[in-house]
DNA sequence: CTGCCTGCAAACGATTTGCACCAGC
DNA sequence: GCTGGTGCAAATCGTTTGCAGGCAG
């Protein structure tokens, strides 16, 4: 799993391969999102910034974060909500999501990710990737139920 | 895989056993939805309805909407954009889902049906169900590349 | 210097809420 | 008739865009 530290390794690389300007908005945002296992959104995100660097607009974290997925330093996170979510880890894994509280964590599983999938050629379909959505309910919401 | 016939006497049982009234907007509304493997926003929902009943709201489709999922005659469907999808299809199914235009398009497949989860209980989780969610880019976006 | 980036304010798109009226049972 | 449903308009939430000035290379 990468860090942080590896994480801005791969900023600055993508950036000088870009040719793209290494601000210091994008380093803190980077370091804010690789920090966390919640695939927050845009919102959670800029909060957390605030902390570390009030005065940082919401308009640049969204337009970040969006160039963070170009650069694919972060992907978009399955999700049946209305806002997106953002995740830092851009390799395979799995994801479980809590039907009550929208709470998605981490689900890591070798065998899982060893999945063959079925042939999807002949819908006309390339498959790049895949991960597994386990709906249900999480252990916060499960004790405050009772 | 259920019928609109099969979906609609869903709906007649679900509102008897909630004591909630069987409305026209409702029924309409179920068989636009019904109808559909295509994932559609609340919104596309709406505008399908507008052809077969013109006049319903918005806020009407909105709202039923949501009572399906509460009554368990639709899910929300996972997807990485900002508008949410709703999904009639309850049984366990997968997805294929165009990185390009957000398509999503059902994936049947027995096999991945069968899959044995590893044990979330040691996290606090109680896992339902889950289903795939298969990255890639569809037959029209592949063509269109070119 | 020059181009991309940032912040601000306004626009926009998706969804929710308050309220008066209407329709199933 | 009673209860919950619907439509409308306004409010709210999440996100994008246009523009003027600022900073990294």
């Amino acid at each position: 799993m990468a860090t942080v530290t590896d994480k801005m390794a791969q900023l600055e690389t993508a950036c000088r391969e870009h040719g793209l300007p290494l601000t210091v908005q994008r380093r803190t945002i980077l370091e804010v999102l690789a920090d966390r296992t919640d695939h927050p959104t845009a919102d959670q995100v800029w909060e957390a910034v605030q902390e570390r660097m009030p005065g940082v607009s919401r308009t640049t974290v969204y337009r970040v974060l969006d160039a963070f997925v170009r650069l694919r330093l972060a992907v978009k996170a399955p999700h049946t909500g209305q806002s997106v979510r953002f995740d830092p880890r851009t390799e395979r894994h799995h994801h479980l999501v809590c039907v009550e509280c929208d709470r998605v964590l981490d689900l890591e599983s070798p065998v899982l990710d060893g999945i063959r999938l079925p042939d999807t050629k002949r819908l006309g379909f390339r498959a790049d990737d895949f991960s597994i959505h386990v709906r249900g309910v999480c252990a916060d919401c499960r004790r405050r139920n009772r």
